[in-house]
RNA sequence: GCGGGUGUAGCUCAAUGGUAGAGCUCCAGUCUUCCAAACUGGCCACGAGGGUUCGAUUCCCUUCACCCGCUCCA
């Protein structure tokens, strides 16, 4: 994965960055911190126009979406709730002798599928230890497929700590003991060792690695006032659900969507800014109703088949059919700023990756220099979320549907049946995940199955999540392209020009005079930047020649430049008025009036 | 967190145990009629801290950041 030809164009994008000012190291003067970036003047015209194109899309565009703006700081409760308290603390080892890193609660399943300790279990049937065959097995095959591991190293000293074991207790050993006993060499020091599973080193004990950032409110730090940053900004939107259900008048299914910072503590922040420990996320939360609402609203849920967009929302759509709806307005969306299908890839989760509560989660990735890497994920996570934050704050998260419920007594009796059946069950396997007893979950499960037959349920989710920073990162690394000219005297220069598309260009047009020492250029030119700057981000300048100003403009990634020259103030009456536009691209030029600059240029941008 | 590499001006790179030099960029001026022109002048650097030394950018230690691996996923 380290191909030396996409780290050098990672360095001269990053050289570019800071040189023009679209990122900057956080805290840079105090040496830096890792995991923070900042954008400078472009970036944050960057940034701020994708974050504005992706609300417009979202929620304004849309009838059936709202926004949120949530604090970044909530009831620590919720993030147990939402698993995150649990999930997001990983205690890592780290082998003492090949250095790799590993998750000290997968050690144990990892184990058994490694040849060396599958070699080992062998040598000992059911525990039995067998010494002998051990001993041979160190000082053959095992040198090569565990040169770490104690046994191999000094079997005679690790293989006496074993005898001890058995002479003291005779029964079998269970497979783990058997390993830690094998990787064990200085027993009295280091009691039992954990082996590593590449090369059977002794692992360091395991050290917590807690990705959220925690702080306290109030000023006394104690428990009691634990909190965290959030570590993604979907569970507010979860939290405020009812508010926003009853402030907006609407109606499942709709969305709420919602951008801002969040916080992860990553154990390795890398490759740039793509992943950092600040960031910021532009997330939907779309609420449909439960497929067996839809079924008896619709008499049936539509079918998945056709590839592409499945057009306008219909009202049998069930969650399969508006997850498919969201991946492909999502990959319209990239499109739409100028990353096109085939720098994107799609990769559909295969069901042993899923969360336990997701039905299905499709990745849309970027291929990056340094990799292919996700940059969106939609998700359908079922009902899982707004039911976790029922249950934890003892508050109905359920909505009441009129239609269903009329529909529902239209129903003859067998279907009704067998959709109380259906949602029963599926209500019955989540309470049964989160601990609760059998019987418990089948009464709580009676209820919500006969909340159903009276238009109650608890909406399911489909939730497009995006990285902002690395969307900016994936426009950034797309735009950059390099075109080598050379002079009439032979010189060859390369020059820098960042393609992006209009909508997202930090700079939309440049004003230049062709000439700063000429005063009714420069006044002309000036008028013409007033006329513009209210519309759009324009950048007006007059100094150097005007190849240079150009080439300023391409390296920022300003879409068009327009200069005023002696014919716009009428040197060739025929020309009065009208100005050079220059596409950055190709550096075409046309000749526009000034009048009808902004209907030209408009439509472009928006 | 561990291992390997790197750290000199805004960028790309020099030199040196005796206080840093170039090209480009940037700024100002002269001049300039469309793609980094020329000329003149100017700003700006040894990542940070400690040690060895009469003296450290140079040698040593620590630390920080970046890049490459091991893990992660918006």
């Amino acid at each position: 994965m380290a191909d030396p030809k996409a780290t050098a164009l990672m360095e001269k994008i990053v050289s570019l960055c800071k040189r023009r000012g679209f990122i900057f190291q956080s805290s840079e003067i105090y040496g830096g911190i890792n995991g923070f970036w900042d954008y400078g003047p472009l970036g944050a015209e960057l940034k701020r126009n994708v974050k504005e194109l992706w609300w417009r899309q979202m929620t304004r565009l849309r009838d059936d979406v709202v926004g949120l703006e949530a604090t970044i700081i909530m009831h620590p409760q919720i993030w147990k709730a939402s698993g995150h308290v649990d999930t997001f603390s990983d205690p890592m080892s780290t082998c003492r002798h090949c250095k790799k890193l590993v998750r000290a609660d997968q050690v144990w399943e990892q184990l058994p599928e490694n040849a060396w300790a599958q070699a080992v279990a062998e040598l000992c049937p059911s525990g039995h230890v067998d010494s002998a065959r051990l001993l041979g097995w160190a000082k053959g095959k095992g040198q090569r497929v565990a040169p770490n591991l104690a046994l191999v190293r000094n079997p005679e000293v690790t293989l006496s700590w074993l005898a001890e074991r058995v002479q003291q207790n005779p029964a079998p050993l269970e497979t783990k003991e058997l390993y830690q006993y094998l990787a064990t060499e200085q027993f009295p020091q280091t009691g039992l060792v954990t082996p590593c599973p590449h090369c059977g080193g002794e692992l360091t004990a395991p050290r917590p690695f807690n990705l959220m950032f925690k702080t306290h409110y109030g000023p006394v730090e104690s428990d009691d006032n634990l909190c965290y940053l959030r570590p993604e900004t979907a569970q507010a939107i979860f939290v405020q659900f009812k508010n926003v259900l009853e402030t907006s008048r609407q109606k499942v299914p709709f969305g709420i969507a919602q951008m801002g910072k969040a916080f992860r503590n990553e154990v390795t922040p890398r490759n740039y800014t793509f992943r950092s420990r600040e960031f910021e996320q532009m997330e939907l939360e779309f609420f449909i109703k439960p497929d067996e609402a839809v079924e008896a609203q619709a008499g049936a849920v539509a079918a998945v088949d056709a590839a592409g967009h499945p057009g306008e929302p219909q009202a049998n759509w069930g969650w399969q059919m508006w997850h498919k709806y969201w991946v492909e307005e999502r990959i319209k969306f990239y499109e739409g700023i100028g990353l096109p299908r085939t720098t994107l890839e799609e990769y559909w989760q295969k069901p042993e990756e899923l969360a336990h509560y997701a039905r299905a989660c499709v990745d849309i990735l970027f291929k990056f220099p340094f990799g292919t890497q996700e940059l969106e994920g939609i998700a359908a996570r079922s009902d899982y979320d707004l039911s976790q934050h029922e249950r934890c704050s003892g508050k109905a998260m359920g909505v009441f549907d009129e239609e269903l419920r009329t529909a529902w007594g239209k129903l003859p009796k067998e279907k009704q049946d067998e959709l109380w059946k259906r949602y029963f069950e599926a209500r019955r396997k989540y309470l049964e995940r989160t601990g609760e007893v059998p019987e418990k979950a089948a009464i709580t499960a009676r209820t919500n199955a006969d909340g159903l037959a009276k238009g109650q349920y608890i909406p399911h989710v489909i939730e497009p999540s995006a990285g902002v920073d690395r969307l900016i990162l994936g426009l950034i690394t797309h735009a950059y392209s390099e075109v080598t000219d050379t002079d009439d005297k032979g010189k060859s220069e390369t020059r820098v020009i960042m393609k992006f598309h209009p909508r997202v260009a930090p700079i939309k047009i440049a004003v230049l005079p062709l000439l700063k020492n000429k005063p009714e250029l420069v006044k002309k030119a000036q008028e013409v930047f007033a006329l513009l700057r209210g519309e759009m981000n324009t950048f007006y300048d007059e100094a150097g020649s005007i190849g240079r100003r150009y080439a300023r403009q391409d390296e920022a990634g300003t879409p068009f430049c327009i200069t005023i020259d002696f014919d716009t103030l009428g040197e060739k009456p025929e020309l009065l008025n009208t100005v050079t536009l220059r596409h950055r691209d190709d550096g075409q030029q046309e000749r526009l009036p000034i009048a009808e600059l902004l209907g030209y240029l408009l439509p472009k941008i928006r």
